[in-house]
DNA sequence: ATTAATTTGTCAAGTTGTTTAACAATGTAA
DNA sequence: TTACATTGTTAAACAACTTGACAAATTAAT
């Protein structure tokens, strides 16, 4: 139910007197008198958001108005554990502070990813398949303690899934899942742009759905689960394999065999090598039936894929596209559209983005106690 | 956020003054003044719940407490299409409402399940897997018609969990999923007491997540379908089978060995037929495994396990439970209790009565005018 | 150029659902 | 009896909205 335009004129007014909102130029219509635009006002305040994968640390400082004012991304390894990852994040984001000539102290919120089920009260990960060592470790009040403003601790997964709602190819949509994959695969599930964690946190988490009872062994200790099939390794593995064969494919230029990575596999596929596009093609396939099974199940209208080996684009899109129209049903097969993310790998440092913006216009809306001395 | 005692008092008094509630006997209690018990005020009229499964037809008639009056149940066959269905139905209802004395005018609203996906606005099924000449057809416009009150169409699965939420087995819990084990595998997920329906309203189908990607072919084409492997049907073929092959079973009692159902499995593996227990430990694994992704997508705090193979208790649950606890997320795992359903084959049509008796006071609330002539 | 139509924004008055704070009612325990 | 605990009620105040009238700013029609 929309409110009437008489109470929205009161609510922009407190905005305005705020000075959280202010009026833009305005756009010609048709007919009728033109409407008067809102924007957010920039003001000297920012937000951050810190993305911890499994490879990568990547950090942003973005204005009010979600625009990235500076950005910088490092390799990293998130098996050091959580004391030598925060320093290291740490580190970065004063780098890149002091980069954009911004003290700690302008930024009123942090939103940060982590690739590990959360339990948001306590701001801290559990029982993590692929985070050794941070189980239980006090992330949020550490980091708090560390930044001195409110942080807001999530899933990476749930975090690509905002951004890409909020400002990606997820606009509009009610029910959204975004799939990253990478070194493991994970899903964030949005509700009218809410997060639905579940009851623990650890909602969307697919990585170990089973596909294949009688699969190749996964590091949970079960057979055929996604990530065995689909997760990074895996890619690199069967591309090993594959050269250690002698099939005829551009990777085997790359030595010694161990160092193949998924991303040689992505980029070989994308210049045209038949092996690395078959490797891509049955991982697509495989996600595609576990794709099948969260469509079933969540029964969303919009799958965003994102994650490094997703920006191949259809290559890797078709056969899930394919699995997903086979083997789910066909009222939902028919309502979910699949496509890869537009925010690219910038969609959890949005998500962050979106998280620490609405904690700090909260601070900004109750500190100034909005609707106070609004009428005389 | 709760409401103050204060506008709790003024919210009661409407609901006395329209007769929708009224004061009941109170209780004692340790110490301080007794509390003022409220209950429904049962009033003359009435509520009905239908259940439509691919096999039976059960219908039931509650007064506005939620107290069953009346219950009815008889074979059916949901194959045959909706004219001869509804029609059965209809006989059905006017049955069980002349044998308690109550005239269909008395009838405010009526619930409705069938074992399909629903479209909630059009009152319809569409493209459902198990209910061959129904897409699309008109069922809640027919029915209003047919019984001039309201009618709310759901689906059978989403209505089990409805009823076991506010009844049941999963009363207190914000996250629950009520799986129907019967011909079909279907699930039903309730966010804080609310359907969660998805995008078509086909969220919780998981009878066709594929198992095992190389089991026996599945009526939707696909292999190894749930379905195909713990569904009604797929466990009668196993005990037929398993007679076929001479196996040491007092199933082999049944003749022809055609008519050995698995209702008649489940009977005989609580009388201790080794064979019957082993075809149902193995459905009961598989039944797991499905759970375990629903576990790993949805985490529920509750599994409620409903459908006539699920009365047989802990010989079904066990394997049911080891499955999901090996293959879900530590988190998710520790968090979710498995159970039996506790309104048996009633799950339902309870759910039903819930739907139609949230109608039935909307329009209570409505009809006579709540807050128009409280305070003087 | 004037008028009409259209759309957007604002104002004043009234309504609703709530909170707060005081207090009355009704029980048990010392 | 008195103290206390708990529950229910009342009156006043208030926040957030709706309604309906109207003002403002533009385009299209006459």
């Amino acid at each position: 139910m929309a409110l009437s335009r008489a109470a929205v004129t009161s609510i922009v007014n407190d905005l305005l007197e705020t000075e959280i909102v202010r009026e833009a130029e305005s756009r010609s219509v048709n007919s009728g008198r033109p409407p008067i635009i809102l924007e957010i006002n920039p003001s000297g305040d920012y937000v951050a958001g810190v993305d911890m994968g499994a490879t990568h640390l990547s950090i942003v400082v973005a204005n009010y108005a979600a625009n990235f004012i500076q950005e910088k991304e490092i390799p990293f390894d998130i098996a050091l554990g959580p004391k030598t990852c925060l320093n290291q994040a740490n580190e970065l984001l004063r780098e890149t502070l002091a980069e954009a000539s911004i003290s700690i102290e302008q930024v009123n919120a942090i939103g940060v990813g982590v690739p590990g089920p959360i339990a948001s009260d306590a701001g801290m990960v559990v029982a993590p398949p692929i985070m050794p060592g941070w189980d239980r470790y006090p992330i949020r009040n550490t980091l708090e303690k560390m930044w001195g403003c409110p942080i807001s601790l999530n899933n990476d997964a749930e975090l690509g899934a905002l951004g890409e709602w909020a400002y990606g190819a997820g606009r509009g949509f009610r029910n959204l899942a975004y799939i990253k994959v990478g070194t493991g695969i994970g899903a964030g599930l949005l509700l009218d742009g809410q997060i639905y964690h579940g009851a623990t946190g650890s909602a969307g988490e697919i990585g170990h759905l089973t596909i294949d009872e009688n699969g190749p062994m996964c590091t949970c200790g079960n057979r055929g689960c996604l990530e065995a099939l689909t997760g990074g390794h895996a890619i690199a593995r069967q591309a090993q394999e594959a050269v250690h064969n002698g099939k005829r494919t551009i990777l085997s230029e790359i030595a010694p065999v161990e160092r193949i990575s998924a991303q040689d596999v992505a980029d070989a596929a994308r210049q045209g090598d038949l092996i690395s596009q078959q490797i891509l093609s049955r991982a697509g396939s495989h996600l595609g039936i576990a794709i099948a099974g969260l469509v079933n199940i969540f029964n969303p209208n919009m799958v965003v894929v994102g994650g490094g080996v997703a920006q191949i684009g259809d290559l890797f899109l078709e056969p899930v596209r394919q699995a997903v129209q086979r083997r789910s049903l066909p009222a939902a097969a028919h309502a979910v559209r699949i496509t890869t993310a537009l925010l690219g790998r910038r969609s959890s440092s949005m998500g962050a983005v979106v998280q620490a913006l609405t904690i700090a216009l909260h601070q900004l809306a109750e500190g100034k106690e909005v609707r106070k001395t609004l009428v005389v």
